[in-house]
DNA sequence: ATGAAATCCGCAAACGATTGCGAAAATAAT
DNA sequence: ATTATTTTCGCAATCGTTTGCGGATTTCAT
């Protein structure tokens, strides 16, 4: 029988449907006999409590959003697999949203979210993102936030982000120490958090120590970064190394090293910071420093699991960084 | 205000709390003077309405439920995007659960879906899944299912696909046009149903023509494709052509092409079946033949529309393919 | 002024489950 | 036999929203 209730139940037996309730329960209250009578019943009618109707009396629907600029992507990928394999532990679903990067439709999102009571939200802002008033009602509505790799400023919001600052450095040290000297180094959008963390921790390492060419390139796609490197890698001076920011600037970097016919690390190294998938799929496959997006997650959901106990204090915490050797450096 | 309900609203304005219902939906039994209070005073306290109550009350959740392997997969990323964008026209949200790949993970979260009454459901079925009894406690239940790229036989069901005959006996036909004499071809996992029945027509092509040597080899994972053509490559006669079924048997192939150093086209054509992406991360971007999760989504998503008009008849839906160039061929 | 027709609004039940409280029935204590 | 105590269960309210039905109140025609 498809979707027996607890009423339904309660009228075959001719009890009430508290009785039952308990029943199924294992109340205390309820007798051996009618709780046997009850459960075998609910066996049979394959009684499965609706969730929306405990959702409305709890007030907890044991869902998460998930808002994202796009699902088509690595790196959210990985994030989005570590948080759905580690709520799901605690009974809780996910409710994945994009924002296309988009600001109109982050907003549009978090009233889905709102009026669908989710327990929590997981945030990346989009690279648009500059107004977060839209955030603050979410507080208002006391839904827990927890932003991840592209986050606020406000440090009155709970924040988990990968450790730019210390994995552009082991890259720029990774650098130096293979004592390049003519470095390229292409960064993404300027208007995003990680992007500025990443540059001013790169560049700082620079400034220390002098006779290195370093030339500073921002590509918002893959194919501007492939034009940037295919534009130096023609020059009389060719880079010896070139630095990518992320996967998406990598792959592009990458390709016009296949349509040159650039031999690495021969002529050029490469260095890039990324998940660990897209350095693979290259031989020599690719030295980066890994910034894990699985890992990101599992601490954002530790995170919002301590929100959800009650912890005040807000919080900005990082995933460390791992240098994983490839040949192209 | 935080969390208004209509009784806040009613209570405030002493009038019921139907006549703030029915004002809020604009219900011409209630005077514009009414309707204006209700409406401002609901704009301040921002209000929203309850989507689980409503939920309760209309048993209709607005939301579907998405059941894939795994979801850090470029295929099934993008079903998803395609599918997130179509049903957010029509106001439903996506529930997404992994299987793992696991049956066992399969079923426990059919449990959750019918627990969360979803509206329906996406299933692209787990490679090691043979019994198919728990998807049918949802038809009992009344969640329409629609199945997609990896799909039962059971006739019974709706089922979305690509026209995997078709794309590969295209890729087939574009090799023979090549006048392509010494052909290895790498297929996947061949329990699964897509596998089998790309393989059958691309055999098929091949068998009508002769003078053809054709190489066929199965590979699981990424790195055995590339362990495969790694022994072809380096073979005396070296295939002058290499079928990929997937992203992922392409990916292993060109790192072996990669580190042999092997001319692409001028050494060995390449063809493979792909999303779109991967094809263009390569130099020469690589021609393959289109099976789009893209197009795939927003299929299942006019199917999942139909089911839910209360279409009786199942059937089995085939995006069909298109051939693109690059220049590996 | 009286009856008919609009206009406007509230009561109450319903969706399905949970739970405090009190009551009936059964058992134990005196 | 009477009181006290358990054991076992049901009533009713609640979560927030929707909606059929009927009851007031007003407006209009006669």
């Amino acid at each position: 029988m498809a979707n027996a209730t607890l009423k339904k139940i309660a009228q075959v037996l001719d009890i009430s449907i508290s009785t039952v309730s308990r029943a199924l329960k294992n109340h205390p209250d309820i007798s051996a006999l009618t709780k046997q009578k009850v459960m075998e019943l609910a066996e049979t009618l394959e009684y499965e409590p609706n969730a929306v109707a405990v959702n409305l009396r709890s007030k907890n629907t044991k869902v998460f959003g998930v808002m994202i600029p796009s699902i088509t992507n690595n790196f959210y990928d990985s994030f989005v697999n570590a948080v759905e394999e580690e709520v799901k532990k605690a009974g809780y679903s996910l409710m994945i949203l994009q924002s296309g990067d988009e600001p109109a439709a982050e907003i549009e999102n978090l009233k889905i979210y709102r009026q669908n009571r989710v327990s929590g939200v997981f945030v990346c802002l989009s690279k648009e993102t500059t107004n977060i008033d839209a955030f603050h009602k979410m507080k208002d509505a006391g839904i827990p936030l927890v932003f991840f790799d592209k986050v606020p400023d406000d440090g009155s919001y709970d924040r988990v982000c990968l450790a730019d600052k210390e994995a552009a450095v082991m890259a720029a040290e990774a650098l130096l120490q293979k004592n390049k000297k003519n470095i390229l180094a292409i960064f993404g959008n300027t208007q995003v958090s990680i992007t500025k963390r990443r540059l001013e921790a790169f560049k700082q390492v620079f400034k220390e120590v002098g006779k290195v060419s370093l030339s500073l390139e921002f590509a918002g796609k893959s194919d501007e970064a492939e034009d940037i490197a295919q534009r130096y890698f023609q020059l009389k001076k060719m880079p010896d190394a070139v630095f990518c920011m992320s996967d998406e600037i990598l792959t592009g970097v990458m390709k016009s090293v296949q349509r040159l016919g650039i031999r690495v690390p021969a002529q050029t190294g490469i260095i890039t910071l990324s998940d660990g998938y897209f350095p693979k799929i290259y031989f020599p496959e690719i030295t980066y420093v890994e910034t894990s997006g699985y890992r990101l997650g599992k601490l954002a959901c530790e995170r919002m699991m301590e929100c959800l106990k009650g912890k005040e204090e807000t919080s900005e915490l990082f995933v460390s960084s791992r240098f994983v050797e490839g040949g192209s450096l």
